[in-house]
RNA sequence: GUCGCUGUGGCGAAAUGGCAGACGCAUUGGACUUAAAAUCCAAGGACCCUUAACAGGUCGUGUGGGUUCGACUCCCACCAGCGACACCA
C-alpha cells in the first residue's frame, strides 16, 4: 500500500527543518570545518503573479551545490530575500490607491510560501527585502558614503571629501565657493541632464531602461528634456571596473559584454580653431607657447577621435545638435535652417533617431574651422548622427575612412580625400577607394599625409598625437561609452534620498545641499493621500505633508529630496547585508564580512549581466576605497542560468491554442484536441498571450517538489536554453517512485524496507557500480553538470532494481548522493534505512578508484579507421600484447591477409587501428 | 549591421580527438492480470544484402572544404535559429 507520497512526506521534512533550524548558518564560519562558502541567488522581485518556473532553476542549481558541499563539511552560508521597490508595485497601488507596502508585503509572503514549498536550504532566519525600513536605512547610508566621495584620479581611489584639495582660486572665493566646487567632485552629484523623461509612466528612466526609444517597462516612448537629475560618478571607476574582470570566474561571454559596455577606446583629442585662416598663424603660436587647455576655449571645437592617423582626411566637422557652441558659430545666414533642425532634432526620440533607413541629416552651420595639419579651412555641419553625450559631441568626419561620414559626405556631396592605402587590396578595389566610391575603414598605410606618408596606422596614430600635443593642438584621450549613472527617478516606492536643499529667507532653495546626519537615518517613505501621477516631471514626494517634507537642522530650514533612488540601488549590496542581517551599527560587520566574502557562487539569468552587476560592481569599489569591505570584488563565479521556453501551438490562421487542447502523435505532430485540425509547434518564451505559462506550484501539487526539482535539472545542462515538457516531468517522478521501490515494500501495510535488503557485503560487480556512481555523481555536482548526475543515479537505480538482494550500505550511499536532488524523498529514506537524524550533515559517500576497475575490457578494432571487430582483454594488458591479441582475430586477420600495414595505432584500454594499403 | 550562443534519432539530451546517440520521454513487443491500469523485462539512427538465425555492408552529428591513422569534437568558409547591442567617432 505506502506508494511514495510527495505530498506527505514534503511538508513533513519541510516543517522538520524549519522547526530545527537545521539550515541556520553560523554568525563565522565553523573554526574546525572545512571552510566557507558563500552561495548566492539573484534574489527576486516579488511580483503578484508568484513563483515562474524559471524560478527554481536556479534556486535548486545553488540548493543542489549547497547541501553538496555541507555534506562535505563546509560552512555554507545560502540566504534569500526580496528586491520589492519598483513599479508594478506602485501602478497596482495608484489603481486601487492603497498603499505599496500592503501588496508588496502580501506578495512576498507569497512567494515565501511557494519558496519553502520547494524545500530550499535557506537560512530563513537571515531574509530581508529592499523595502524593510531597516534595510533601506543602510543603502541611504550607502548613498550618503557616495556623497562624501570624490575620486582621486592619481591615485585611482575613493576618498573623503574633507580630503579633496581645494584650489587657491578656489578657496580665495570663500566658503560657498568651495562648497559648489565640492558639491561637483562628489560620487553623487546633482547635473542638468538631458533626461529620458516618460510621460505614461511619470518618471525619468535611466539609458539602459530605454530600449529603442521606448521604456523597456510597458514599452511607452519616452522623451528627451532636460532636468536636474542626480548622477552616480560610475566613470570614474570604468577601467578598475573593466580591469578587475580578469580576476573574476565568469564566463568569458559575460566578461565581454560587460567590457562592451564600458567601451573603453584610446584615441585622441584635437581642437580645431573656429577662425579666419589669416588668424591661424597666430593661434598656433599661442598653443605653443600655452598648451593643450584642460577645457577648449570658445574660439575652439574640440573633438574625440581614435583615428588621428587620419587627420588629414579630415574635410568637413560636425558638432552634434545638443552643442554648446551651435548657436555661437552658426552664421547669420544658416540661423533659420539649424534653428529648425536644432529643434526637430530635440523632439526627436532616440527611437527617431536611430530607427528607419537612418539616412543621415544635417545642416551647414555656415562657419569654419582650420584642420590643423592642412591648415586649410573646413565646413561645420551640425546633424544628430554626432552624439551630445559621447567623447566631446564633436567629430572631425574622415569620409574616406569611416562609414558613417561616407555617407553624409555622399549626401550632401562634401569632398571625400583617401589617406589610407590597404595593405591588401585588387587594383579595382584601390582604385574605388582612391575615387571616393568605397569607404576603407580598416588600418593601412598613411598617403596624402604629408611627413607621416608610409607609416602603418598604429605608427601614425601615435606619432600625430606626439606631434598634435608638442604644439598644444591635440593630446591622447580615453574614451568610455559608459556614461555616468543617473541615479533619480520620480517615483514614490523607492527609496527616499538621504539628502536636504537649504531654503532661503523666502523658502525657496538656495542651491546649497547637505546628507542627513547619519544618526537621523533611515529617512522613510511619508505617507501619502494620492499616488496618482500629475503628470509634470516633479516627484509625487512633493505632495508629502510639510511635517515630512520641511526639516530645521542647527537652526536652517531644508527641504527634503523628493527624488527617489531607481530599483537598482537596494540590489546593489544586498549580498552583503545577508552576511549580518541584524546588524544595527554598520551596514555589515566588518569582522563577518571579512570572513564571508566573496560570494562564491552567483547564479542568476542573463539579463543582468551588464547593469546590476556593473552597479553592484562599482558600489563595492566604493565601499572597499572607504575601507567598508576588504575585497575589490564581490561576485567571484558567476553562472547564468537557461531560459526556460515552452511549446505554444498554432493553428492555421495563426491563432494560438492552449496547450491543454491540443494532442501530439508519436511523430510530433499536434492536433486540436477538438476540432482535429493539425497545429504548428513553436518554443518560445512562456508568456500569458501564447498561452505557454507553466505553474510550479501546479507541478508541485500534481507530481511533487523534489520530481520538479529533479526536472528542472535533467532539463539539459544549466545554462542552455531549454523548452518544459510535463512528459520529461512525468518521466523523473517516475524515477523517484523507482528509487522509493528499490528499498521500500510497496505491498505491505505499513511503510517498511523490502526484505531484500539487507546489511550484507557487496560484490565486486556492485561495488563497480557503487564507486563509480559516487565518483561521477560527485564530480558533476563541483561541475554542476546535474543533469549527467542524475542519469548515473538512474543507472545505479535500473541496475540494483536487478539485484535480488540489495546491499544496506549502496542503498544508503544511493540516499546520500540523492540528497542534494531530491532532499525530501532522501530525508524519508534515510529515516527508513535506521538513521534518527537528518541527513543533512551526514558525511558525502567516498568512492575507491580499485573497487571501480573491470578486470576485463572490450576493445575495438580498426583498419582504416573503421571498427571492423571487438576482442575482450584484461584491463590492465600492454600495448604490444594487445597488437598481438587485435593479429590474432579472425575476422581482423582475414581483412589484413595480403595487405600492406601501414602503421599500427594501439591505445592500451581504447583501441586498436591498423592503417593498411 | 556588429557581437555572442546553438545546430546530434520522433522529442529532451550524452560523448570535447579514439566503439556517436549514455540517461530520460514517446513508441513497439513480452511477462503479470479475467481485464485494464500500475509494475517488471526487452527492442530500437537510416538504408542495403542475405537469412531459419547468427552475422555482414553502406551512409549518418546544419552545409562545403581542410588537418589527422582516426573528427560531433580542431581549423577555414558558408547556412539557419535564438539572444544581446546597435550611428560610441
Amino acid at each position: 500500500m505506502p506508494r511514495y507520497n510527495p505530498a506527505e512526506i514534503e511538508p513533513k521534512w519541510q516543517q522538520y527543518w524549519e522547526v530545527n533550524k537545521t539550515f541556520r548558518c553560523p554568525d563565522m564560519p565553523e573554526a574546525n570545518g572545512k571552510g566557507k562558502l558563500y552561495v548566492l541567488d539573484m534574489f527576486p522581485y516579488p511580483s503578484g503573479a508568484g513563483l515562474h518556473v524559471g524560478h527554481p532553476e536556479g534556486y535548486t542549481a545553488t540548493d543542489i551545490f549547497c547541501r553538496y558541499w555541507r555534506m562535505q563539511g563546509k560552512t555554507v552560508l545560502h540566504p534569500m530575500g526580496y528586491d520589492a521597490f519598483g513599479l508594478p508595485a506602485e501602478e497596482y497601488a495608484i489603481r486601487t490607491n492603497t498603499p505599496p507596502r500592503q501588496s508588496t508585503e502580501a506578495n512576498i509572503a507569497n512567494f515565501t510560501r511557494q519558496l519553502k514549498m520547494l524545500g530550499f536550504s535557506y537560512d530563513w532566519d537571515r531574509c530581508l527585502a529592499t523595502t524593510d525600513v531597516e534595510y533601506f536605512r543602510w543603502t541611504q547610508w550607502i548613498f550618503l558614503t557616495l556623497f562624501d566621495t570624490w575620486y582621486d584620479a592619481e591615485l585611482g581611489k575613493g576618498r573623503p571629501i574633507s580630503e579633496l584639495p581645494i584650489p587657491s582660486e578656489i578657496a580665495a572665493q570663500g566658503t560657498d565657493a568651495i562648497d559648489r566646487y565640492r558639491d561637483r567632485q562628489r560620487l553623487a552629484y546633482q547635473d542638468d541632464a538631458l533626461v529620458n523623461w516618460c510621460p505614461a509612466l511619470g518618471t525619468v528612466l535611466a539609458n539602459e531602461e530605454v530600449i529603442d526609444g521606448r521604456s523597456e517597462r510597458g514599452d511607452h516612448p519616452v522623451q528627451r528634456i532636460p532636468l536636474r537629475q542626480w548622477m552616480l560618478r560610475i566613470t570614474a571607476y570604468a577601467d578598475r571596473l573593466l580591469a578587475d574582470l580578469d580576476s573574476l570566474d565568469w564566463s568569458p561571454g559575460i566578461k565581454k559584454l560587460q567590457a562592451d559596455w564600458i567601451g573603453r577606446s584610446v584615441g585622441a583629442e584635437v581642437d580645431f580653431a573656429v577662425i579666419e585662416q589669416n588668424q591661424w598663424t597666430d593661434w598656433l603660436a599661442n598653443r605653443a607657447n600655452g598648451g593643450f587647455p584642460e577645457t577648449a576655449n570658445q574660439d575652439t571645437i574640440r573633438v574625440y577621435t581614435t583615428r588621428p592617423d587620419t587627420l588629414f582626411g579630415a574635410t568637413y566637422m560636425v558638432i552634434a545638435p545638443e552643442h554648446p557652441l551651435v548657436a555661437k558659430i552658426t552664421s547669420p545666414s544658416q540661423a533659420d535652417q539649424v534653428a529648425a533642425y536644432v529643434q526637430t532634432a530635440s523632439f526627436k526620440s532616440d527611437r527617431d533617431r536611430t530607427e528607419g533607413d537612418k539616412k543621415k541629416t544635417g545642416v551647414f552651420t555656415g562657419s569654419h574651422a582650420i584642420n590643423p595639419v592642412t591648415q586649410k579651412p573646413i565646413p561645420i555641419w551640425i546633424a544628430d548622427y554626432v552624439l551630445a553625450s559621447y567623447g566631446t559631441g564633436a567629430i572631425m568626419a574622415v569620409p574616406a575612412h569611416d562609414t558613417r561620414d561616407y555617407e553624409f559626405a555622399k549626401t550632401y556631396q562634401l569632398e571625400i580625400i583617401q589617406v589610407v592605402q590597404p595593405v591588401d587590396a585588387t587594383p579595382e578595389e584601390l582604385k574605388a577607394i582612391a575615387d571616393g566610391e568605397t569607404c576603407f575603414a580598416d588600418e593601412g598605410i598613411a598617403i596624402n599625409s604629408g611627413e607621416f606618408n608610409g607609416l602603418s596606422t598604429q605608427v601614425a596614430k601615435s606619432k600625430m598625437t606626439h606631434w598634435l600635443s608638442e604644439r598644444g593642438v591635440g593630446k591622447q584621450a580615453v574614451n568610455y561609452k559608459l556614461r555616468d549613472w543617473l541615479f533619480s527617478r520620480q517615483r514614490f516606492w523607492g527609496e527616499p534620498f538621504p539628502i536636504l536643499h537649504e531654503l532661503d529667507a523666502d523658502g525657496k532653495p538656495n542651491g546649497k545641499i547637505r546628507g542627513v546626519p547619519v544618526k537621523d537615518l533611515p529617512v522613510d517613505l511619508p505617507h501619502l493621500e494620492d499616488f496618482k501621477p500629475h503628470g509634470r516631471p516633479e516627484p509625487p514626494l512633493a505632495k508629502a505633508d510639510d511635517s515630512w517634507l520641511y526639516v530645521e537642522l542647527d537652526g536652517k530650514k531644508y527641504r527634503r529630496e523628493t527624488n527617489t533612488m531607481p530599483q537598482w540601488a537596494g540590489s546593489c549590496w544586498y549580498y552583503l547585508r545577508f552576511i549580518s542581517p541584524n546588524c544595527s551599527t554598520a551596514m555589515v560587520d566588518r569582522e563577518q564580512e571579512a570572513a564571508w566574502m566573496p560570494v562564491d557562487l552567483y547564479i542568476g539569468g542573463a539579463e543582468h549581466a551588464v547593469l546590476h552587476l556593473l552597479y553592484s560592481r562599482f558600489w563595492h569599489k566604493v565601499l572597499y576605497d572607504r575601507g567598508v569591505v576588504s575585497h575589490k570584488e564581490p561576485f567571484q563565479r558567476l553562472v547564468n542560468q537557461g531560459m526556460i521556453l515552452s511549446y505554444a501551438y498554432k493553428d492555421k490562421r495563426g491563432a494560438l491554442i492552449s496547450g491543454d487542447s491540443v494532442s501530439e502523435d508519436e511523430n510530433g505532430n499536434a492536433t486540436h484536441t477538438e476540432t482535429g485540425e493539425s497545429l504548428e509547434r513553436i518554443v518560445a518564451k512562456m508568456s500569458k498571450s501564447l498561452k505557454n505559462v507553466i505553474d510550479p506550484e501546479g507541478v508541485v501539487r500534481e507530481y511533487g517538489a523534489d520530481a520538479l526539482r529533479l526536472y528542472e535539472m535533467f532539463m539539459g545542462p544549466l545554462e542552455a536554453t531549454k523548452p518544459w515538457s510535463m512528459q520529461g516531468v512525468n518521466g523523473v517522478r517516475n524515477f523517484l517512485d523507482r528509487v522509493w521501490r528499490l528499498m521500500i515494500d510497496s505491498r505491505s501495510e505499513e511503510t517498511r524496507l523490502l526484505d531484500t535488503v539487507k546489511d550484507v557485503a557487496t560484490t565486486p560487480e556492485q561495488d563497480k557500480m557503487i564507486h563509480s556512481t559516487i565518483a561521477a555523481v560527485t564530480r558533476d555536482v563541483e561541475l554542476l553538470s546535474f543533469n549527467t548526475a542524475i542519469a548515473r543515479m538512474m543507472e545505479f537505480v535500473n541496475f540494483f532494481t536487478k539485484e535480488e538482494t540489495r546491499p544496506l550500505s549502496a542503498m544508503k550511499s544511493l540516499t546520500l548522493l540523492l540528497a542534494p536532488f531530491a532532499p525530501h524523498l532522501a530525508e524519508e529514506l534515510w529515516a527508513l534505512l535506521g538513521s534518527k537524524d537528518s541527513l543533512a550533515y551526514a558525511p558525502w559517500p567516498t568512492f575507491d578508484e580499485s573497487k571501480m576497475k573491470s578486470t576485463e575490457i572490450e576493445v575495438p578494432l580498426q583498419v582504416n579507421g573503421k571498427v571492423r571487430g571487438k576482442i575482450t582483454v584484461a584491463a590492465d594488458c600492454t600495448q604490444a600484447e594487445l597488437e598481438l591479441a587485435a593479429r590474432k582475430h579472425e575476422r581482423l586477420s582475414e581483412l589484413l591477409d595480403g595487405k600492406e600495414i601501414v602503421k599500427v595505432i594501439v591505445i592500451p584500454g581504447r583501441m586498436v587501428n591498423f592503417v593498411v594499403r
